[in-house]
DNA sequence: TTGTAGGCGTTATCAA
DNA sequence: TTGATAACGCCTACAA
């Protein structure tokens, strides 16, 4: 009674395992009526069919896995529902992972794969600075959704979707300098991250550069390595001390939403307001960005279609359509009440 | 090449496969060398043992699983952290599992119980109005953390930690009332909601009657069915529909944080102020509601403590050290900028 | 249409 | 300290 097996409901129905395996598995040959009455048999006795052993046996199944890096972030939310539609869809199965912030996700990946005979993964958000050696031990495709990689990677090794974080970096700041932002100060990552928060730091400085603006080190601002990143506690708390300083500037940006939200409440704190002392601007696009009061300039990644490019991608590499592509989408500036003009 | 599997690497090492097996699973019947040799070409072949073989041959593993419902929501993040270190600090390993809104949660828990060999296993969010008979089905320990039950459940076959939610959401309406709040407008949950959203709203109506204020129909909303229940979105979409009507009131409680955001930028972009036109309050005491603008009044739930207290009982339960416990926390009433009195 | 038996990759048992 | 071998629970040729 504790352990149910296939057997033991093969015996109480009078018949082999393969027929209850039959019913189980909706095969053809088998009639319909000992097929519901094995179903009914399951029903009643709460049989489950241990998923190991299926796993086990089964040399293929039409699972897609997502690997998501910290999921904390609500930027993937949508995404994820746009993946389990999308992969549905192609009656495939959807197993949602996380990967702890300090783990490596390739190699939960490689033990993922044997261990539900995946078909394909999607890697979704984090860095990426993993050696060629254990990326080829994946033997199935992967797309890199909205994962900032570093540029030696060899493009011909893998599959991508995301936004020009440079670029787009750089649209956001330049727009500020057009605002007649001189000082502009900056929330980013650990100077020694490889990933979106480089590439959209590069973008501020280049940005800067452009617009003949000197480049003043006192205004990057790091996030705490102690405080979760990306949170608006870290937003919050970089910008308290960095008003404190002396150093003067008329813009933050913030190089994700939450920060951005961190840094406003910070600023509201010391009785300034938004935008009239500072302006703020984010990026992402996250809902709050929209909700926020005042509600916050931003950079907005197309995360449905973003989403849906990658299943479409992983499709046809699993189809063995194509080889390896890199899609790279538009940000949309979005300005709103988080940042004014100075001219 | 393709596929490695233990005997392959048995057969290079040239012992049996119970020694690689042993030299794998830290077993203490090896030789240090041979087994540093193991391992060594393990490396080597970057050989990872299935998964699915070992769940299904070990008659018992030490982990946990977490069970979240609806991952959106950023209210369980503290928890989920606190419950991954904990579940260390006892040397089990931890696995989180979402579940779809859809999904049935006790048929996934009885699968994975199978597929795992759990020891353990948390259910955190959601409602849970399931058959007493299909709760019996599991076989391991379990604890319900903060999960809205009918009362109509025999306490002693299952524990659970979580806040009153009735009194807690009474008490916070109550606090409006004595603000001098007569007209409180409440976006809630659907009518046939039989968890948390039932709780709060029926504290909601207790708190007017104590205080003597006729229950109006017309100031209770409910969250959009087609909208993503408990976001801002949807508290924005509602609060918008509020303030055509020609119906007055004085303040909002919104039963959670994420709902009282949207209902604050609704009331903005009507161009009426917060607190000074509407009070708006929130439940949950989620990060979002110390950084917004104005900052919201809000039942802070003790989240870190539930986590912990939860890990408590579940392992309790787990020893054999007691059978069954219900731990109720109080919340904390924390005001902020968001409601103002009256008087 | 149904049943028997072998194997999926591991770990546990027992003997050497 | 090691190694052969029997499970673990299921699926699937193949045989009936």
């Amino acid at each position: 009674m504790e352990r149910m097996t296939i057997i033991d409901i093969a015996k109480m129905c009078g018949v082999g395992v393969t027929t209850v395996s039959r019913a189980m598995n909706n095969h053809p040959d088998i009639s319909e009526e000992t097929k519901a009455m094995i179903m009914k048999v399951i029903k009643e006795n709460h049989y489950v069919p241990n998923n190991s052993a299926r796993n086990l046996k089964r040399s293929a199944s039409k699972t897609i896995a997502v690997l998501i890096k910290g999921i904390t972030n609500p930027f993937f939310n949508h995404m994820i529902k746009v993946f389990e539609q999308e992969i549905q869809r192609k009656k495939y199965s959807f197993f949602l992972q996380r990967v702890d912030e300090n783990q490596d996700e390739i190699e939960v990946a490689i033990e993922l794969e044997k261990e539900k005979r995946l078909k394909g993964i999607v890697f979704l958000g984090g860095y990426f600075s993993h050696s060629q050696e254990k990326l080829n031990q994946l033997t199935v495709p992967f797309v890199l959704s909205t994962i900032g990689m570093t540029e030696e990677f060899d493009l011909n090794n893998y599959s991508s979707v995301s936004v020009d974080d440079f670029k787009e970096s750089y649209r956001m700041v330049d727009y500020l300098c057009n605002q007649g932002h001189t000082k502009i100060a900056i929330i980013t990552a650990a100077m020694d991250d490889v990933s979106i928060g480089k590439l959209r730091y590069e973008g501020y400085k280049q940005a800067l550069k452009d617009n003949g603006i000197d480049y003043n080190a006192q205004l990057v601002w790091c996030m705490k390595e102690n405080i979760e990143s990306y949170t608006m506690e870290n937003g919050y708390t970089v910008t308290k001390e960095m008003l404190e300083t002396k150093e003067e500037f008329t813009a933050i940006y913030a190089i994700s939403d939450n920060l951005a939200v961190g840094a406003c409440r910070a600023i509201i704190e010391a009785g300034k307001r938004v935008p009239e002392d500072y302006s703020v601007a984010g990026f992402d696009g996250l809902d709050i960005s929209f909700y926020y009061n005042p509600s916050l300039t931003t950079m907005k990644q197309p995360v449905v279609e973003m989403a849906e490019e990658t299943i479409k991608i992983l499709f046809d590499l699993i189809n063995k359509k194509i080889t390896h592509s890199h899609k790279i989408f538009p940000a949309e500036l979005i300005v709103r009440e988080s940042t004014r003009s100075l001219l």
